[in-house]
This record gives structure tokens, C-alpha cells and sequence, in this order.
DNA sequence: TCTTGTCAACTAACCGGTTGGTTGCCAAGG
DNA sequence: CCTTGGCAACCAACCGGTTAGTTGACAAGA
């Protein structure tokens, strides 16, 4: 047997991203993530401290890979919009783990980090549109959200495609 | 003690709407629901058979009690937007239950009555495409998903405003 | 030998669902 | 009008199985 605790760790993390996106957090089971990982449960608490715990921290890493594969575009939003929707069908799991951590947990209960790096695109988008790059008839923050939730919606209904999303952000900010 | 059938069956309709909203399918407890309702968790197992069919129970009616409130103007696709806005601020249950079963349930298992509604919804958008009264530059079918998704879009993140929807919807059908 | 990662076995609480029996309602018979 | 018997509505207690979380012993590496 090899012993290594970052390995140990990383399969915990891999097996609970998937038990979680498949059942969220009060259907997913313990033991089918130890299981999974091939590992025993006790593992778990010794490494995460709990079952909330551990989904805090798969949805963390899950949230910064998102962000690093999609950096914004502020002069292309549409582009940007579609470049989302790749990322989240590359990764399905993630729109999974957001969707029951906002259901189950508070709905804001946003990351310091990630309030962070909201605020950065959203100055990006501001100083785009003070250079009359991007129109201004929508606050900078509100097109942000915009974009995002068109990225998101192409998941939300069978009939959406990439198409759509680019062509509906070209149109909200033609 | 009154022995009513409706009314037992109604209040515990009532109290599974608050709990399933509250904790989703997995996360709900029959108990609870019964506790709440006053009355035996038998009878949930008696009227609804199991915990899955309250559930879709109580989805089923307050998805009809939206489209009642909400009928469709096609002429007017952000007045609708609005007013799908209020309806949703007015009846904050279903977005949540709805969430819950697009997670826990397949992505696909909508009721044939609900499938119906939405087919005559395109169909009115449709003709009101083809008398040039709405631009026809996105189908009938992506532009009926786009409004009511942008009147959701509202309850997904803080800073969305009725207005914001409205003026959305506006922009795309410009 | 001593530290540390590992796990089988355990526990206490909990959960969805069932069952056997009780109670209020109402209508037919007197 | 008053019994009474049948039945639908109701419930306390229970059941088998499951759950998150713990622990004490062991074994591998230093």
C-alpha cells in the first residue's frame, strides 16, 4: 500500500465532485465518496472535518478553474459569453455544485475571493464603456450578470444552444 | 377533531410546499411535513403514496397557479417578463422547488399538460412573428426560453432588479 | 522506537414507510 | 327520534435499514 495524503486527498476530491453534482448535498453519501475514492470515510473528517465542509472545498476548486480557463474579454462579450458556454460544458459538474449550493446553502455566500475577482471584471467592464468600447445602457455590473446567466441558460433548457448565447450578448449590447 | 379528506389533504399540501422549498426532495423530512401539518405522517402515505409523488404534487400545482396568474401577451414580451417578474416575487416556492427538481430529478420529465402550454405559447409568439408585430431575428421557441429565463435571472443573483429584467427583454426585442 | 496515515468496527441518531388498532361520521333499521 | 353498525379518516408505535461521525488498533516509514 502507497501511503500519500495528497494523493488520498485528490481522490476524495474527485470522487466527492461527482457524488455531489449527481445528488447535491443532503443526497450525497458519505460512504459512497469513500468508497469511490477507495479510501476508508474516516478520511474524510481527518482531511476535510466534514461532509459540508468537504463541499465548501470541492465547489472552491471547481469556481477557480472556471475562472482561470475563462478570463473576460470586456471588448468582446459575446465572444466571451460563448467562451463560458464552453467551459461549462467542458466541465458539467460545476453549474451542478453552484445550483445546489445556492438552493441549500444561503443564497449569498459568496467567497472572499470570488468577490474579488467579481469586482475586477466588473472595473474592466466599467473603464470599456467610459472609452465607449462597450455601450453603456446597462451598468457595467449589471451586463456582467447578464453575460454570465446567458452563458448559464443554454443549461437550463434542452432547446438552447452555444448559438443562441453568443447571438442574444451580441444583441444586449449591440 | 374534524375529519375532512381536502382539508387534511390540503394542509399538507401546504406544509410540503414550505418544506420542500426549504430543503428539496432529499433534504425534506416526512416527519416534519406531518409534524407541520398537523396531522399523521401516515397520511401522507395514504393520499400521495410516497415522498417523490407529494413532491411532484406540489410542484404541479404551483407551476399551474404561475401560468394562471401569468397568461402570455406576445405583443408585449417585456410587460410579460415584468409580470412573470411579480408573479415569482410574489410566489417565491416555486423557483426553488423547480430548481430542486431540475437538479434531483432528470433534466427531462416535464408533464405533458405543462409540455402542451408551452407548445401554445410559441405558437402565439409565432403569429405575432409572422404579422410583423415581434422582430423575427430569434425563433419563436429561443425567444419564449429567453424571457422567461431573464425574469429568473432576477432571483439568481442580488443585484437584478425588476427593472433590469424588463429592460432586457426590451433590448432583445428591439 | 516513535510518529503518522489507514481502516474495520462501532454507535447513536435518524429516516421512509408500514401496521394494527382507534375514532368520529352518517345512514339505515327500529 | 334514537340506536347501531359499517366505514373512511386517523394515529401511536414500530421496523428494517441507513446515516454522519468516532475510535482504537495496526502497520508503514523515519
Amino acid at each position: 500500500m502507497v501511503r500519500d495524503k495528497e494523493a488520498t486527498k485528490s481522490k476524495l476530491l474527485d470522487a466527492a465532485l461527482a457524488e455531489f453534482a449527481a445528488h447535491g448535498i443532503a443526497g450525497a453519501r458519505v460512504d459512497r465518496i469513500a468508497a469511490k475514492a477507495g479510501c476508508n470515510k474516516a478520511m474524510i473528517y481527518a482531511y476535510f472535518g466534514s461532509k459540508e465542509e468537504l463541499f465548501d472545498e470541492v465547489l472552491k476548486i471547481q469556481i477557480s478553474l472556471v475562472h482561470e480557463a475563462t478570463p473576460l474579454t470586456p471588448d468582446d462579450l459575446p465572444g466571451f459569453a460563448g467562451r463560458l458556454y464552453d467551459t461549462y460544458a467542458r466541465q458539467p459538474e460545476l453549474l451542478r455544485l453552484a445550483g445546489y449550493h445556492r438552493l441549500e446553502s444561503g443564497f449569498e455566500e459568496i467567497s472572499k475571493a470570488e468577490a474579488e475577482a467579481h469586482a475586477l471584471k466588473v472595473a474592466a467592464i466599467e473603464e470599456a464603456q467610459r472609452d465607449g468600447r462597450v455601450p453603456a445602457d446597462f451598468g457595467a455590473e449589471e451586463l456582467l450578470n447578464l453575460v454570465v446567466h446567458m452563458s448559464i441558460l443554454a443549461f437550463s433548457t434542452p432547446i438552447a444552444s452555444r448559438d443562441l448565447v453568443v447571438r442574444s450578448v451580441e444583441k444586449l449590447v449591440s
